[in-house]
RNA sequence: GGGCGGUUAGCUCAGCGGUAGAGCACCUGCCUUACAAGCAGGGGGCCGGCAGUUCAAAUCUGUCACCGCCCA
């Protein structure tokens, strides 16, 4: 038989500190053993339920996923201890291009490409990669204490999901919001895909600003273009100016001809040109730039493609330019412009420019034959449910941000150029198109080679994960889910979208509540970056402080806007961790249990006081939960265990003044309350706690121990008062805590809480006589015997003058308000009685003060 | 260019109509047998500028200045 090989608080010998390292993985087990993590959808418990945002299977547990699963995790705990059926949905997302590229790294290293295997060997090598690696983040969210529902974990791929995913393609298509066209799309040449409007980040660039002369076909002069992009004008259709524009309106409905083609090009007028930009002549290249090509539908100009999906010039742009990269081209078309004597300057020019997400590298804005889904008519219910309040957003200005991009929704590109995701449901067979969940019959049908957008699949999370589109019993009854939780650069990619699909599939919004928690920022109050090595990782602050204290404190410094980053708030989760720890080893100590089956009484004011403050804070915090304030939480909390519980109330049953038997509860309803929040420290002191049993993961929520008693407060406070007067009457003159000082009581009653005054604030109550100094002590005072010669009179006076001057002060103001006649009339009543028994108050205390100066002498 | 958010103690942030708060940092005492990763006491802010509304403004309105984010 050997001992648990675990931290023990247990009196007489018991560990100093919770060892987080040694103890956390055990309690993983336990919770992951105990069943309590599975949702039974046929139990009879309310439900409440909570999809995660599926982190990427390519991922590592960075901050915000931290912050998220802690805030997730403490609603799943607390609504699990509340008596909740509670289901957190676990799984992972497929992410296409992350993992692609993920995997033909692998390849690389080998020297092959995914092209030299083929699809089908890379989809299996990336199944392989997938089944070694996927895991990993799962297992990281088990080390920060989620208690996700691991027996339900799901893959954007699995099949069945995969099964949902087709289903709705085809679905969309038959409804006729999806959709094939040419379309002018963000296209990566690095990743060889297209990509979303979302996936692009603009950024500034400073490029060479070239002007052109465009000679008139009539041979009366020419216009002057200006490009940052030279080589896009051999796919030129059109050079535009402004319809009031004086200088060229003579010139619209003529031609000029295009420089090194030599094509004749109509010039039209279109009010999107800025007159003042340039020389007011805008090159039209519809196949490049995506306002040239809105403008050349709007005056039906063709499109002419310069640059091909690979990034390169095309073959059609004739041998002297094809096949160069775009930068090279444009440096041949300058040289053969600058020797036809058409080029006309060039200055530098900043301007911002698209870059791929995903590749970084500057998107090429194409016109390509893609996959779209027109999101008009989806939005429109998506939006309703957010103007209706059926789905609300925490804090609620994210609303109007969400509503605001979902008016002016765009058709989203679906097809992506991969090889790792959901492939089209699509065949092709010459003209013929074929849109269907299984393969068509008959011959010569080829599939569409791509895949779909990795969020159009993870849009159906909240439901295919559930078993959609079969009807499942969880679909039933975990669906819609309570909350999502997530950060704000997800709303437009995930939020909306799983909104508008959950309305068309489920009839109903995904969610009821959407929380947007804090960006935790590095410290310089950018966002992390792991090149500058800004980044914070999550794994390593808990091996060195512990996930209670990595969550506590990540939970402290969010916010309802973004937040830097704070170590010191994750040491002030570890040392709540420590209090909390040897707490109960005193209480434990003292002889404290814990089990009761009902409040145990307080029998004494402290045990009465703390009783009600527990309670206070038991409600505070199902208040702040529901609010979703969790900084908040954390605070009281935090407040409640150091400030009340350890500092006065552990004190006080140090001096005989609360019960062993009711610490034991109350510790009990704190660790409760702590729970889903620290659930690690909580479960090893209710563990050492006698008459416990059970794990706190399923233990009953917290118990308000008994009501809220003004009476025992009002007691306690004044006790407050008074200790800390003495105290600080002691400190002021230097005297050591040690020395024992005699006091009288004069119209202060503590009543049974003197002889805890007089340990606490280490003083005898006895009779003073006269000499003695007088502190003030809510309405009552202390009389106080000086030490001969140990107090600094002078300094003493110098203090209770600038106090005495401070409460004139306060009076004055009081006065003041009071004497004005439209103060009393209009404020409220209870503000204007305020005022006047701050009158009396001030007045009392400055009599003090003045007897005190008195006293001293001059 | 449009929109949103921010500017409060040295630092990180609360408060959002009734006399400025927390944690940390700082200063001074304490190794008081649960905890020195602790305890006790203390100093520190004309709440970005200006102008309004109000009996009363960090708090509401307008405006300016910076800082950040989002969308073009």
């Amino acid at each position: 038989m050997t001992e648990p090989q675990h931290a023990s608080p247990a009196a007489g010998g018991g560990d100093l500190r919770y060892d987080p390292a040694a103890d956390e993985p055990r309690w993983v087990d336990a919770w992951n053993a105990s069943g309590a993590l599975r949702a039974d959808p046929s139990s009879g418990k309310p439900a409440y339920s909570i999809a995660i945002p599926p982190p990427n299977v390519t991922g590592a547990l960075h901050i915000g996923h931290a912050l998220n699963n802690s805030i997730q995790d403490v609603l799943i705990r607390h609504h699990r201890m509340a008596g909740y059926e509670t289901l957190w949905i676990c799984g992972t997302d497929h992410a296409g291009i992350a993992t692609q590229a993920q995997v033909e790294k692998a390849l690389a290293r080998e020297g092959r490409s995914r092209h030299e295997i083929g699809r089908e060997a890379f989809v299996a090598r990336a199944w392989e990669w997938r089944d070694e690696y996927g895991g990993t983040i799962i297992g990281q969210l088990r080390r920060l204490g989620a208690t996700l529902d691991f027996s339900r974990e799901r893959f954007t791929l699995d099949e069945g999901y995969a099964r949902a995913v087709q289903h709705t393609f085809v679905d969309l298509y038959e409804k006729g919001h999806v959709y094939r066209d040419h379309y002018m799309v963000n296209w990566d040449p690095g990743l060889g895909s297209a990509i979303s409007d979302l996936e692009v980040e603009d950024r500034e660039v400073t490029d060479a600003l070239v002007q052109i002369a465009y000679p008139l076909a009539d041979g009366s002069g020419e216009l002057i273009v200006a490009t940052v992009r030279p080589e896009t004008m051999l796919g030129d259709t059109a050079v535009a100016v402004h319809p009031d524009d004086d200088r060229y309106r003579h010139l619209v409905g003529k031609t000029c001809i295009l420089p090194l083609v030599g094509r004749e090009l109509p010039i039209v007028a279109d009010d999107y040109v800025k007159p003042e930009f340039g020389t007011g002549c805008l090159k039209i290249t519809p196949a490049h730039d995506p306002n040239d090509f809105d403008l050349a539908r709007r005056h039906n100009l063709p499109a002419i493609s310069v640059i091909g999906e690979d990034g390169r010039i095309v073959a059609a742009m004739g041998e002297r330019y094809a096949g160069l990269t775009p930068e090279a081209c444009s440096e041949r078309v300058q040289a053969d412009l600058a020797q036809a004597g058409l080029q006309r300057g060039s200055e530098p020019y900043t301007h911002t420019v698209p870059f791929s997400h995903r590749s970084g590298q500057r998107v090429e804005p194409l016109i390509s034959l893609q996959w779209f889904c027109d999101m008009k008519r989806l939005a429109a219910p998506a939006i309703a449910a957010v103007e209706d309040g059926a789905v609300t957003f925490t804090p609620s200005h994210w609303a109007g941000v969400y509503v605001r991009w979902m008016q002016e929704i765009r058709p989203w590109c679906l097809s992506r150029q991969l090889w790792w995701g959901h492939q089209l449901p699509v065949w092709y067979r010459g003209e013929e198109v074929y849109v269907g969940v299984d393969a068509p019959d008959g011959e010569g049908w080829d599939r569409d080679p791509d895949v779909l957008d990795t969020w159009f699949s993870s849009g159906l999370w909240p439901f295919a994960t559930l078993g959609w589109p079969e009807q499942t019993a969880e679909l039933e009854r975990f669906y819609p889910t309570n909350v999502l939780s997530t950060a704000r650069d997800i709303i437009f990619l995930w939020v909306a979208r799983m909104v508008m699909l959950g309305i068309e599939y489920m009839g109903a919004p995904p969610f009821a509540d959407v929380y947007i928690h804090s960006v935790i920022q590095a410290a310089d109050g950018r966002r992390m970056s792991k090149s500058l090595g800004t980044g914070v990782d999550p794994l390593e602050l808990i091996d060195e402080h512990g996930a209670d204290a990595l969550r506590f404190g990540l939970l402290l410094m969010s916010s309802q806007q973004d937040v830097r980053f704070s170590a010191e708030k994750i040491r002030q989760g570890r040392q709540l961790v420590t209090k909390i720890w040897n707490a109960t080893r005193l209480v434990i100590a003292r002889g404290g249990t814990a089990g009761a089956p009902a409040p145990v009484v307080p029998e004494t004011v402290a045990d009465r006081w703390m009783a009600s403050r527990v309670t206070e804070a038991i409600d505070t915090a199902a208040d702040l939960i529901a609010r979703y304030e969790f900084s908040r939480l954390t605070d009281v909390i935090y407040h409640l265990v150091f400030d009340e519980f350890c500092d006065w109330y552990l004190e006080l049953l140090k001096h005989d003044e609360a019960t062993a038997a009711v610490a034991g509860d109350l510790l009990e309803q704190i660790l409760a309350l702590v729970h889903p929040v620290m659930p690690f420290v909580t479960e090893a002191c209710w563990e050492q706690l006698p008459g416990s049993s059970g794990l706190m993961l399923v233990h009953a929520p917290p118990r308000r121990p008994s009501a809220r008693d003004g009476h025992a407060e009002a007691m306690v406070g004044a006790l407050q008062e008074a200790v800390t007067v003495v105290r600080a009457w002691r400190s002021r003159h230097g005297l050591s805590p040690k020395t024992t000082l005699t006091v009288a009581l004069d119209d202060l009653d503590l009543g049974r809480l003197a002889p805890a005054f007089a340990g606490l604030a280490n003083v005898a109550i006895d009779d003073v006589g006269e000499g003695a100094q007088v502190l003030a002590v809510g309405a009552g005072q202390i009389r106080i015997v000086a030490p001969v010669g140990q107090v600094d009179v002078g300094a003493e006076r110098a203090r209770l003058v600038a106090e005495r001057d401070r409460v004139d002060k306060e009076l004055a103001r009081a006065e003041a308000m009071l004497a004005n006649d439209r103060f009393v009339s209009r404020a409220p009543a209870a503000l204007v009685a305020a005022e006047r028994e701050k009158v009396e108050r001030f007045a009392a205390e400055r009599q003090i003060l003045e007897e005190q100066i008195g006293v001293l002498g001059t």
